[in-house]
Formats: C-alpha cells, structure tokens, sequence
DNA sequence: ATGAAAGCGCTAACAA
DNA sequence: TTGTTAGCGCTTTCAT
C-alpha cells in the first residue's frame, strides 16, 4: 500500500512551491501560471498518479463534492431510474452520491438526514419526503440546499418536482367515464405520502368534474403502496359498493392486488371491473389483461432535480423555479372495458 | 448558515482542552476520562448540536467510513436487494456508501474506480465486475480491501460471493429432463460477464450428467441480458434445430424475450416448447405461463459481502473465506411440461 | 486525568 | 508569476 501522492511530493519533484502545484493543477485557475510551470507540474502529477485527497479538500473549502440522495425504499421500481436520472448530471460536474433509504419511517428519515449533514454533503434530493416532516425543513433553512422529488413541502420555498398527479388521474378517470363506468371506487394511497394524498384529491375533482357526487363513490385507503394492501381494499370496495364497476388503484401495485382480489371473488378484468393503476411499472405490460395505467417520467425528474441542485449549490438560487411540474401520459391497456351494465345517472 | 459546532466550541463551553474533548467524545476511549467532565462535554455536545467533522476526521485517520458500491445497474432489478443487504450491515456501523453504475461498460468500470479511490473509500463491493478487467486487481493488490459479487477474479486473493450457478441451472436442467426433454438449448448471457459464462458452463456440465452431447445441443449466445437478446436468440434457436422441445435461458428477461418469439411463430408455451429463466424477477410469477425459475439471495448475498469486506477493512483478513456460494432454489412454475413428442433416447 | 502541540493535504489570502 | 503563511477540525503523541 505505497501511499497516494500528495501535491507536497509533486512540488518536490519539480522544484516549485506546492501553492503553485495546487495553482498549476486548478482547472479553472484564477491566478495566472507560466506555461512551462504548468506542463511540467502536470506531467509530474501524472507521473506520480497524483490523486488530490478528497476530505483535504473538503476541510479547507467545506465542499464535499457529494450529495445526499433520500429515498423511501430502492427496491421500488419506481426509483432506480431517478437515481440514474440524478446520477446522470450529478457523475459529469464531479458529484458523487450517498443514497439512504427511509423505508418512510419518520425516526430513519431524520437518523438519515443527520448522518448527511455529518457528512457534509453539498446538498439534498429528497424522494417522496413524509408529510409533516420538519426536519427537512430545519436543514433548509440552515442553507442546505434541498430539492425535494415526488413532493411539495407546504409553507417552504424548498423547490420541488414532481409529476402531474391530477392530470394523470383526471385522465384515467375520463377515462373510465368515455367507457361509461360512473361507479368509480378509488384505492387510496397512504395519505401521509404526498402522492397518496394527492391521487385521492385528484380522484375526487376528477369526480365532480365528471358531474358525479364524490361522497356516493367508494374510497379505501391502503396503508402500504403494495399488493396485499390493494387486495384488502379492494374486496372492503366490493364488499361496500357492490356496484362498482371500476377501480381506480392509486398505483400498479395496488392495481395488482386488487386484479388478485377479483380473481378470488370469481369476478374478472375487464369483464366485471375495470382496473387501473399508475405509475406504468417494468413488466407490467405482459401481465393479464393488460393494466391500464399512467406513465411517468423518472429518469427526468432525477435529471430536473438534479439540474436545480445544482443550481441551488452554485448559490444560483434565482434560476430555480419553485415548483415543476412533469407531464404523464396514459397508458391504455386492456383493462378497462364497458361495464356489463352501464349505470348512467 | 450558522455553522455548526466544532470541539473547539465545546472546549470553549466547556472550559477543558479540545483534545480532552475529542477524548470524551470518543465511544472506544483509549486514555481515562473523570466522570464529570465526560459528563459535562457530552451535555455540552448535546447542547450545541455537535457532529463531528468527517472531513476532518478523514483527513486525519485515512479513513472515510465510507465504500463503494460497483454495481452494473441499478435499474436492474437484480441489483437493489443486493444494495440493501449491504446497507443494512454497513449503515449500523457507520459507513456510508457511493454507489456507481457501471453500464458493464470498461471504460465507466475503470473511471469509476478511480473516482472511489480518490474519495477514499474503505473498501468496495464489487458486483458483476467485468471478466478481464485488471483495473480492479490492481486497486486490491494496492491493499485497498475488496470483495466482489456475483464475480470470482481469476488468479487473485479477492474473496467473493456468488451464488450456486451452477447447482441453480444443473436443478432447471434435472427438471427438464425429468419431463421428459432431450432437446434442450439454451440461450446463453454475454461471455464477458461471469454469470454468462458460469451458466453456460453449468448448462454443458448437466447435459454430460444427463448422458446428452452437448454438442449436440442448440446455444445461442445474447449479446446482452435483456427481452430483445432472447427473442433473437430464440428465434435462432428454432431456426437451426427446429426439433427443440425447451429452452434453459441464462435469465428470466432472456427467457421472457424467447416466449416473445414463441408467440410470434404462433408456438405456445408450455405446450409447444417448455421454457426456464434464472433470477425470480419480481412480478414473474404474475406473467403467464409463470416461468420456472431459479430463486437466489440477493440480499443475503449483499450482507455477507458487506460483512467481508468489514473484516477486510479491520485488518481480519483470516475472517474472510475467499470464496462464499449462496445456496439457490428452483422455483416451479408451469412453463415447463412434458414435450408433445417426448423424445427419448 | 488533562494539556500542549503537531500535522493530515489542501486552498487562499497576502506578499513579493 | 510565484512563494509564504495560516488554518480548515480533528486525532494522537508526548508531557505533565
């Protein structure tokens, strides 16, 4: 283990002082060097394999050169391609990042949030950040540069970005209503996610925009976004409005657990209920019948929340909006068919 | 911005030295501290809202609490148990993690290497890495501590972890064979990355085992390990031995792709050609026909190779087998049946 | 049991 | 254009 090379060992080398090792070596140099200086202490840099050290440049200039990723839980598909989208700006400007997961579990989201400010990262994405979690907030206004993903935290100028929830559920429900369905139940998410919330707000404007009563329509909130919580909503909607001819899931996984709840009451997709999800999960196309969903934008909105941390870092701050919002598009599959009978009124 | 507290500032508010601090502070104290003063530092600490420096600590350790993790892609769902396994014995310790995507690309593989080193990271986990790529052999015999995944180097000491590849595909082949199948081919991953090869190695060595000739039997080699590889390798397949009755594919998205190509040629599976992947995707078990498959431990698979490489990092080297197989398990579902003409002998 | 002092590798005034 | 110097916050050896 032959220890790295430093600049004072490069300044040895070719005889000048290590300030001007370190002048010679600073890519955008702002103290003018001599041409032959600045040849012969790069060359000897890569000679020695010099390799400046990370945490001496941390010290002196409190830039880490790292930021902080938060998500709820990497294994969600959901995920992966927004931490490739941050990645995919972040590796290029000379960022590296320390993702932690939350599992949404308020003591790891502040255990979390404090081992990255230990760790003096230059700045946050936060994915899909708990509803009235203050810490976040206090990092913030600290003068921690945040972004957070997936979600707005209310009554803070911490910029956000995220998808078009409302849009993307007012089309499925538009949707459901041009096959004729006006017994539209919803499975909910968990209402202390944004998206959660947010879906079953969208749900129900979509309602009255539709001319239907939003308290005549059965609602069951899931308390997990995963199958077993979609098949026990599912059969509480079935159970609780027998009519329903369609379920509006507020995402795949809860579709999919609905689709099974179907199947165990011998009804079938689209022929008794139609069914629908969000979010347009890998795979989900060759799953029977075929859900329809909405699809979102991952990579994007790791790219777009990266770009404004960015700019938030270089102290940029009039150069980020507050909020962006990304489109979705629906996804029409074969789940969602006429109802058997069409109750109109 | 009020920045945040330094030992300095304790000592301060204190009233002992700064180096008394720092002693206090430390969980594994060495040197003797009285009660009351580590009494009062602590409370002080609590006060101020004191964490420590890394940077500085870093700086002045040579360690950084901190690994690389090297993985292919996290967008492949392979990857991000293997990331919580490692997490969820890395984080209780402190340490944090830089993951890297590879793209399984030489270039990003070596690049990315160097970006870690120069973080100084305390070791790597590295999985998947690319079959002769010598970048990492070096950075081992550096004396930085590595452990890979998933991934055996020829010719070093690097301890690694895989799973049982070849007891995974000699269980599918026993399977096929079990029903009746003689004409087995099977769609192969990329040489250049281990699994490919070692599974292809395995589908050779069970066809000896079952008294076939393996060169009598179909393989037709993906270029990469996704849907579109294995349809055209299917359709090569059938293309050259018509008679083949199943397909052992080197993993469940190859697999998919073949029953793709089954459908286009109006095919159907099990009935017409019985089918096998490798991996249990999630939501697998969803598609139909529900493809036999071979289950592995990813998360187990990420623990142990975090609890290596800790003993690597403690200088415990004797506490590291070089080699750790994860024991694996065959997954039956119905993609697999008895051929329509059972070809025996 | 505690203090003093040095120094990890780097950058950034300030001088020259 | 280059050198000098100080110091970021921490640990650790050596005194006391």
């Amino acid at each position: 283990m032959n220890k790295r090379a430093t600049l004072k060992d490069i300044a040895k080398a070719t005889g000048v002082h290590v300030s001007t090792v370190s002048r010679a070596l600073d890519p955008n140099r702002a103290t003018p060097i001599s041409d032959d200086v600045v040849k012969k202490v790069q060359d000897a840099a890569r000679e020695l394999g010099y390799r400046p050290n990370r945490a001496a440049y941390s010290l002196r200039t409190n830039r880490t050169m790292t930021i902080g990723v938060m998500i709820p839980d990497i294994t969600n598909t959901l995920f992966p391609p927004i931490v490739r989208g941050i990645e995919s700006v972040m590796e290029p400007k000379g960022y590296a990042s320390i993702m932690v997961n939350t599992d949404s579990q308020r003591g790891r989201e502040v255990a979390l949030l404090g081992t990255l400010q230990e760790r003096g990262v230059d700045g946050i994405i936060h994915t899909a950040a708990l509803r009235n979690e203050p810490s976040i907030v206090e990092a913030a206004a600290s003068g921690l540069p945040i972004v957070t993903l997936n979600r707005k935290i209310e009554g803070t100028e911490i910029p956000y970005v995220i998808n078009d929830e409302q849009a993307g559920i007012a089309a499925v429900f538009a949707h459901l209503t041009s096959f004729g369905h006006r017994q539209i139940a919803h499975i909910a998410g968990p209402a202390d996610l944004s998206t959660g919330k947010l879906r079953r707000e969208g749900f129900l404007a979509a309602a009255r925009a539709h001319g239907l009563d939003p308290s005549g329509l059965a609602i069951s909130e899931a308390l997990r976004f995963d199958e077993e919580e979609g098949e026990r909503c599912a059969h509480e909607i079935l159970d609780a409005a027998p009519g329903t001819t369609a379920i509006l899931g507020a995402n795949d996984r809860l579709a999919l657990g609905a689709l099974r709840a179907l199947g165990k009451r011998g009804l079938t997709c689209p022929g008794d209920v139609s069914l629908t999800g969000f979010n347009d999960m890998p795979l989900l196309d060759l799953i029977p019948p075929g859900l329809t969903t909405v699809r979102i934008q991952q990579f994007e909105a790791g790219q777009t929340a990266a770009r404004h941390l960015l700019s938030l870092i270089r102290g940029d701050v009039g150069a980020v909006p507050q909020r962006t919002i990304l489109p979705v598009e629906l996804i029409r599959r074969a789940s969602v068919a006429a109802p058997r009978r069409a109750a109109r009124g």
